[in-house]
DNA sequence: AGCCAGGCTACCG
DNA sequence: CGGTAGCATGGC
């Protein structure tokens, strides 16, 4: 038997198709066509790290602050000033940091000049961390990588699959291994693990 | 009034 | 190597 497979029916039955990653505010169950280009690819990616340790509304507000201002393009944040940046960004907390990690991820954004970047090349961006670099290959690339967060710790802890002391890359491999390699389930099992401990 | 959110860096022992 | 302070807004 597998417990991983079994959870994740389990956890579909009883909160429903999750519509990751929330593109202009609105989820789209069942559709896992997002990003449909670079535009919403890029603001996938400013998303990850506006999100970071913060809930979704308030990331959400300040993305919703960055495209009023016309500002989720890659020119236009370089360009900005960072002090600009922090202020329009205020609502997912964070700001200094933030404004800071999103210049960062956006030069490399553009130095790929639309190749997929490695894990390697994403963890090297200050304010990238393993979590970060996964939900971008994840959600932005639709690479099949499991992304491990606190509510996913939790959950496997609640359900005796972990101790508690694995490290990151040790559980990403429980689910990796168990699952059929598809960005699609791994999508969706993360953002129904949210669900599930969201409460 | 506190506690916690879809973490990461820097620095400590 | 592991552990922790600092970063900050907003909802419950």
């Amino acid at each position: 038997m597998n417990k991983i497979k079994e959870l994740y029916e389990e956890l579909l039955k009883k909160h429903g198709y999750q519509g990751w990653w929330p593109i202009n505010n609105s989820y789209t169950p069942k559709d896992y066509s997002a990003p449909r280009d670079e535009k919403e690819r890029y603001e996938i990616i400013l998303g990850t790290i506006l999100t970071q340790n913060t809930t979704w509304g308030n990331a959400e507000k300040a993305l919703n602050s960055l495209r009023k201002n016309h500002l989720v393009k890659p020119e236009r944040i370089l360009s900005l000033n960072e002090k600009e940046l922090a202020k329009t960004i205020r609502s997912a907390g964070y700001y200094n940091q933030k404004a800071k990690y999103a210049k960062e991820i956006t030069k490399l954004y553009l130095e790929l000049k639309g190749r997929i970047p490695t894990r390697q090349e994403l963890l090297r961006v200050k304010g990238v961390g393993k979590e970060t670099a996964d939900s971008i290959l994840l959600y932005a690339y639709k690479q099949p990588v499991f992304v491990i967060d606190k509510y996913t710790k939790k959950f496997l802890h609640r359900e005796k699959i972990i101790t508690g002391n694995e490290k990151y890359e040790e559980i990403q491999r429980i689910f990796q291994e168990k699952l059929r390699k598809s960005y699609k389930k791994f999508n969706e099992y993360h953002a129904l693990i949210v669900a599930e401990m969201k409460k």
